[in-house]
DNA sequence: TGACAATCGGAACATCGTTCCGTATCTGTA
DNA sequence: TACAGATACGGAACGATGTTCCGATTGTCA
């Protein structure tokens, strides 16, 4: 609580008070950035030069750093719409399966964010200030989704109602890091194995 | 055993049949080189520009380039003179304290060793073939080492004998990585509270 | 429609890793 | 010791990359 950095850092929309509407074609050029940069990246690496990028996105470099000031920002704005992205997929899935399906194929989405993270972890940790955010936000955003899938399933009678999300959220990214040869199938096993889990300890007290 | 590399790799002194004899002032940019460059990552991180050690080393950047052929050569050069210097050390202590003693005090000289190494631990796993050979040429040296000690200590009946070197370098490296912010002092303990276990381990059967 | 401001594109700059080559230095020999 | 050839040295130069700057372009609102 000495050192924290003050700048808000929210590469979305604030909304707060009347912020002056954003030009047509400034949200298309940040919405193609953003979405060329996460191609770009899962192709090439989070190294992927910034050029390559600006050129996928079909924009000038001096575009690409009028909306990332950065690069790390840059990285830093498709790691958050990604999981904007995951997390959105929970509420469609509660909307459109039963609750323990839509918490077991909601799991299996997560372990596919994960595994698109793998690159991320030494730059999580590299001490730059545009990825000091970044657990605050994949927290603040994936406990609440999972604890309402948790919650439905608990609610029908399907798993028992012991469970923290942060730890089933924890637990499945480490479940990941060890992934080897035939790493999908096993880390698929295993989350179903945890699901299994799930089931048992609601079903018998 | 498919890709392995088939260069040797080793940084120093080949020796083998009969190897032209170096010349003084490359030997001496070498030491210079090394000794730089070591300062330097201390002080600047290994993401430290090539130019800064040459500078400090007091060489033209195409000597730095003569000697490690890339940079990432010239600090797997410094990771292994520092193998080296802490490996020495261990014969040093051993000629010069009694078997605990000088098992101790190796022990928290080894700490300092992998405290220096938190900024490689990335890059270790990045695929550069030039980091290729480094964990077997850590554990080729670190072992035997210990293993000297730790039987001159059984000798002695100062601890058990059953404890497997390189578990115990493993051990005292993991120990390492999540010190917080007392970490010296935290891994200080923690390291004199595996030594007590061994002390245990040779008096109570 | 017209004017103002926001945005765009990309040339230009600074920094890095790495290569090249003319020059300086060393070493074994006469 | 003096010489010649081999070896090593220094640093300019190159290509790639992150970042900055600014004139040209485009969107928005009255």
């Amino acid at each position: 609580m000495s050192d924290e950095t003050t700048i808000p850092a929210d590469g979305a929309k604030p909304a707060m008070t009347k912020e002056k509407r954003v030009r047509a074609d400034a949200q298309r050029s940040t919405d193609a950035l953003l979405e060329a940069a996460k191609k770009v990246f899962a192709t090439s690496g989070v190294d992927a030069p910034v050029r390559e990028v600006a050129e996928r996105a079909g924009v000038g470099i001096g575009t690409v750093y009028r909306n990332f000031p950065t690069r790390s920002d840059l990285i830093a704005g498709v790691f958050r719409r990604e999981v904007d992205a995951c997390v959105a997929e929970a509420t469609t899935l509660a909307n459109t399966h039963p609750p323990c399906d839509a918490l077991s194929l909601w799991l299996h989405r997560y372990t596919q964010f994960i595994a698109t993270k793998k690159g991320l972890a030494s730059a999580l940790h590299s001490g730059d200030p545009a990825f000091a955010t970044l657990p605050d936000y994949f927290r603040e955003n994936f406990e609440p989704a999972l604890a309402a899938l948790l919650n439905q399933a608990a609610d029908a009678g399907d798993i028992g109602g012991d469970v923290e999300p942060y730890d089933l959220l924890r637990a499945i990214g480490n479940l990941s890091v060890a992934s080897g040869a035939d790493g999908a199938a096993h880390i698929r096993r295993m989350v179903d194995l945890l699901i299994q889990g799930l089931r048992y300890n609601g079903s018998a007290p």
